[in-house]
RNA sequence: GCUCAAGUGGCGGAAUUGGUAGACGCGCUGGAUUCAAAAUCCAGUUCUUCGGAGUGCGGGUUCGAUUCCCGCCUUGAGUACCA
């Protein structure tokens, strides 16, 4: 069957990629080429990019990066045989959309859906390999149905950690009506009454249903949240960078508030284990170590004197619990107010209201100032029995550990620090070691000393025993603490997946899953109410009927079968922490995914993003798969294999040069002129030289004859204030297009009256000098105008031009500054390689047999470029290429087969040009699958080599003598040759160094 | 502070079981073609006092180091009173 009409010859004679590229990608999307099967001979392969949100700013070239790197690996795992699935979609919610609606009034599902237009538009003419039957949206309700009902599997489950993993709630259930909760050891809220069989038996529904809550996966409860007011909703921790809000750098306060949590921490372990067994970076793997955050060490508990009352810490050092000097609670610490005493009452009360009036920025950032009052009481050494105070300082955080610490200056530098600056007793406990300056914090070469049982003992000896010995005494245990705290799952926001949640008595019920999805309701502003309810509160429509099973006015709320429904949506993270599994089998109405597809595809062989998801996404996928194989959903424990973080692509700022005139006067005063220098002068002018002077007389004369300023009589200096202008304006040469900078809609009358000064020193006027602009590399982004936009690259040089040229840039995985005018470079290739196959007359590809050379050139290419591919190398591919077309262009080649498998070689990197000339080669059919050419290393035997010969290391001239030669052989020919003698002047070496088929060093 | 990357021409970068540093491309210079421009083609392009020197700096191992080892410096990213 013919599948595409082969191309009138006479059109195509020369390059012509619009023309090429919308041919392609029409008949790629009638064909629908790249529609992946779920069943298939063939093995499978699923590579994923991290889907976008779709910004109303569209794409810029910094974008596409990864997206074009794993195209071109899925289409070569196209070639290489395998069923390839490679999907794309939106992550459609978020808080860009509802900031719009807030200030629009328009539906953020009406901005969402025109943005992802344009996004489908830009990654459409790229030539993207996407499956687009399987597209998946975050806030499409068929979607999100599946994230509801995940959510409610979350809840209906609990951690079992003597089974290790998540079960049905069902079982803890039958757990407590069997024997109570005694003995059950799972991984929920802390301070759980313990119950026997007969007391559960006798509780009401209310109290069982309490009780439940305190040990499912997800679960409400008044937790201590992240509260930004400026966004009006709580955040997570990986939200927050340097104690502001990730988007926008609002301010972040401490609230507490009742909100849906995550039972995270019951998977610290396995999530910490689970990074050795996938191929990740290893700074990938360290960031997300880092955020779990595993300490081993000790629960010690510390009675306090005259009291019951007792201070549980957590150590990671029991081994110098000898050298404990004092003992620090945080300001926060609930037993602060019970042990405090009379006489320190005043001053403690004091302490906590100053503490607490600092913000946690402050805290953070204020890193040096050493605060913290005595409380008056006094803790027993457990061992010892010695009197141990008790001190209260904001160095000890409550949210971590057990909000309290022993104190052991010796070995720990703020506990070091804290007792220098209160004068609190420094005992040595480390044999030989000077403590007099610092602590000392390491566990290597350590002796203890001064500690009765443990003296003589190393760290890991030490530590050994001291936990035996606690426990022995019953005031401690070996423990370990983690950093991993659950994470909030409730947002005060509108345009974020609905919780299936009603409430009954103010207790939380699901909603039975034959009523998902439960839809966004409508709301006449997308703000909070007016009694600081989130925006779901303003809907007419949100209550729950439970006898009708559905969604209904809010007035028919009577508590008995229609009740109220959840406020708060879900974050971000909820529907990209499971969509890799949607796009198995995107169309199923039954299951979030077939149990065929799920065992079929299995996980992500390859995913590619930015390494911004380093503890957000790919923490809470990884968590909520872990899940999800626990109660038998999916059958992998770690979803993504293998992943790559592409870098960033920088942006060249184009910055034009003003300059400003300052005041000599004594009131220093500032001029903006309305003058600008070219990028040569803007160095030149601040010296004291001719050209400033001149430059100055010329401002003078400006001002003071043609604008009649007399300010400018006065003494002044002049300096350059350099200003961003949009790269738009700027061409390869980093000449200025003046005209179009002041017809600018946005800032052009900002620049109405310049006079421009250009690399010749004239005053522009028309062509008779140009301007240039400077450059800084800095962050791709609209503010600093150096975004540069995809459309109008693939207008000017087509889209397989931007995919060759993004990967020449440099190693995907490195930050790379981008700059428009090396394009020409690969279009350059591009055009050459099509005068290989198209002449004037035609196609120039006949059935000539190849010379050895052109099999040499294809096989070295077949060999280099393969290699490459599979160590994502996909820069020095580009390379290959154009010497491999440059070679070939030189030996005049014309057979068909070296032209054809080169085709096939270049096709991922440059889809469209490849299928084009496939087809002008009499292919009927796409070349994507086309087999890979098999590299064989007989073209590629040398019979001579030239060899370096070096002096003392240093080349000095070459050699060419057979491959076969022996060593022996190899040193009489070099040592008796005329330049070997002529460098040698006589002198005898001392050694001569033959690699046969490397090198000869001689030296002396 | 800690952790992880990375430092090579004017620029992006290439080369590592240790073996001719600067591939490929941009830019620049000169030339051809053209009425001219664009496009295309050809030649050159690390520096140099023409001896040499040279991959952030200082040492070391080696016949030989961009590559391995030790000690520094710088830049970038992440993270941070984590007991």
């Amino acid at each position: 069957m013919r599948l595409c009409e082969r191309s009138t010859i006479r059109r195509f004679m020369t390059y012509n990629f619009n023309e090429i590229e919308k041919k392609w990608q029409d008949f790629w999307a009638k064909s629908q080429t790249f529609k992946a099967k779920n069943d298939s001979e063939k093995p499978k392969y699923y590579v994923l990019d991290m889907f976008p949100y779709p910004s109303g700013a569209g794409l810029h070239v910094g974008h596409p990066l990864g997206y074009i790197a794993s195209d071109i690996y899925s289409r070569y795992k196209r070639h290489k045989g395998f069923n390839v699935l490679h999907p794309q979609g939106y992550d459609s919610f978020g808080l860009p959309a509802e900031q719009y609606a807030i200030q629009t009034g328009q539906h953020p599902a009406l901005t969402t859906e025109e943005n992802i237009k344009t996004y489908r538009r830009q990654l459409d003419q790229i030539g993207f390999s996407f499956d687009w039957s399987r597209e998946v949206r975050t806030s499409d309700p068929s979607y999100y149905k599946w994230t509801q009902w995940i959510f409610i599997q979350l809840f209906d489950s609990w951690y079992n950690n003597t089974s290790n993993k998540a079960e049905s709630i069902d079982t803890l259930i039958s757990i407590f009506a069997s024997e109570g909760n005694a003995n059950v050891d799972a991984v929920c809220d802390d301070h759980i009454e313990s119950f026997s069989a007969s007391e559960w038996a006798a509780f009401s529904s209310e109290k069982k249903q309490e009780i439940l809550l305190k040990y499912r996966l997800t679960y409400l409860a008044e937790t201590e949240v992240n509260w930004c007011p400026a966004l009006g909703t709580v955040l997570a921790n990986d939200e927050i960078v340097n104690g502001v809000s990730e988007r926008g750098g609002h301010m972040v306060v401490r609230k507490k508030m009742t909100q849906w949590s995550m039972r995270i921490s019951a998977y610290a372990e396995r999530l910490l284990h689970g990074l050795n067994d996938i191929d990740w970076t290893e700074s990938l793997k360290e960031s997300q170590r880092n955020w779990i955050g595993k300490s081993i060490g000790a629960q010690v508990e510390f009675k306090v004197q005259n009291s019951e009352f007792k201070i549980p810490v957590f150590t990671t050092r029991p081994d110098t619990i000898f050298g404990v000097s004092f003992m620090t609670l945080a300001p926060e610490h609930d037993l602060v107010e019970n042990i405090v005493t009379d006489a320190q009452k005043l001053e403690v009360e004091a302490y906590i209201k100053t503490t607490a009036k600092r913000s946690e920025r402050d805290r953070m950032s204020d890193v040096k100032t050493i605060t913290g009052v005595f409380t008056g009481a006094y803790a027993e050494h457990p061992f010892s029995k010695e009197p141990i105070p008790i001190w209260i300082g904001d160095y000890v955080l409550a949210g971590y550990g057990t909000g309290a610490v022993m104190s052991v200056p010796c070995g720990d530098q703020r506990d070091y620090d804290f007792a220098k600056h209160f004068n609190i007793p420094i005992p040595n406990i480390f044999e030989g070691i000077d403590i007099s300056e610092e602590a000392y914090a390491s566990k290597d070469n350590v002796v203890i000393s001064n500690s009765d049982f443990l003296n003589g003992l190393s760290y890991k000896e030490a530590t050994k025993k001291a936990i035996s010995e606690l426990e022995k005494l019953g005031q401690g245990e070996g423990k370990i603490n983690y950093r991993l705290r659950d994470a909030v799952f409730s947002r005060q926001r509108y345009w974020g997946e609905p919780f299936p949640v009603y409430y009954v008595d103010g207790l939380p019920q699901m909603i039975d899953k034959q009523y998902l999805p439960i839809r966004l309701p409508e709301v006449e502003k997308y703000l909070p109410t007016e009694t600081g309810e989130p925006p779901l509160g303003r809907a007419d429509v949100w209550a729950w009927d439970t006898q009708k099973g559905e969604v209904v006015k809010n007035e028919n709320i009577d508590n008995e079968t229609v009740f109220p429904l959840e406020l708060n949506t879900m974050p971000g993270w909820a529907g990209s922490s499971w969509y890799f599994f949607r796009y198995m089998d995107a169309q199923n109405d039954e299951v979030f995914a077939g149990e065929e597809a799920l065992e079929y595809w299995k996980d992500v062989d390859l995913y590619i993003g930015g390494s911004e998801h380093a503890t957000g996404h790919l923490l809470y996928s990884r968590f909520w798969v872990k899940f999800m194989k626990d109660r038998g959903f999916v059958s992998i424990e770690e979803p993504f294999k293998k992943l790559i973080n592409q870098g960033m692509i920088l942006g060249t700022s184009a910055l034009v040069y003003r300059v400003v005139a300052n005041s000599e006067s004594e009131e220093t005063e500032r001029v903006y002129t309305d003058f600008f220098v070219s990028r040569k002068y803007s160095e030149l002018i601040l010296s004291d030289s001719e050209v400033a002077k001149k430059l100055k007389q010329r401002i003078r004369d400006y001002y003071i004859i043609e604008k009649n300023n007399e300010n400018f009589s006065k003494p002044f200096t002049i300096e350059i204030s350099p200003l961003h202008v949009k790269v738009d304006y700027v061409n390869p040469s980093d000449e200025l297009n003046i005209d179009d900078l002041k017809n600018d809609k946005e800032f052009g009358k900002d620049f109405r009256d310049a006079i421009f000064i250009g690399e010749n020193g004239h005053v522009i006027e028309g062509d008779n000098d140009t301007y240039k602009v400077g450059h800084e590399v800095e962050k791709m982004s609209k503010s600093k105008y150096n975004v540069v936009n995809p459309d109008a690259i693939c207008e000017q040089y087509g889209a397989d031009s931007l995919r060759m040229y993004e990967m020449f840039l440099g190693p995907l995985e490195q930050a790379k500054p981008w700059n428009t005018a090396g394009i020409s470079g690969v279009n350059g290739f591009l055009k050459k390689l099509w005068k290989l196959y198209m002449g004037d007359n035609g196609l120039k590809v006949t059935e000539v047999e190849p010379t050895a050379e052109s099999l040499k050139t294809l096989h070295k290419t077949i060999k280099k470029v393969e290699e490459d591919i599979e160590s994502f190398s996909f820069n020095t591919s580009v390379s290959t290429f154009m010497i491999a077309v440059n070679e070939l262009t030189a030996q005049k080649c014309a057979s068909k087969e070296i032209l054809e498998p080169l085709l096939i070689l270049l096709s991922p990197y440059a889809p469209h040009i490849a299928e084009e000339l496939w087809n002008q080669l009499g292919h009927d059919e796409s070349i994507s699958t086309a087999p890979f050419p098999i590299f064989d290393a007989k073209h590629l035997v040398e019979s001579t080599k030239k060899y370096p010969i070096s002096f003392n290391g240093k080349v000095k001239f070459t050699l060419e003598l057979p491959m076969d030669m022996t060593k022996e052989d190899i040193e009489k020919e070099v040592m008796t040759h005329e330049k070997t003698l002529a460098q040698l002047e006589g002198r005898t070496p001392k050694k001569v160094i033959v690699v046969p088929g490397k090198i000869v060093n001689i030296v002396g």
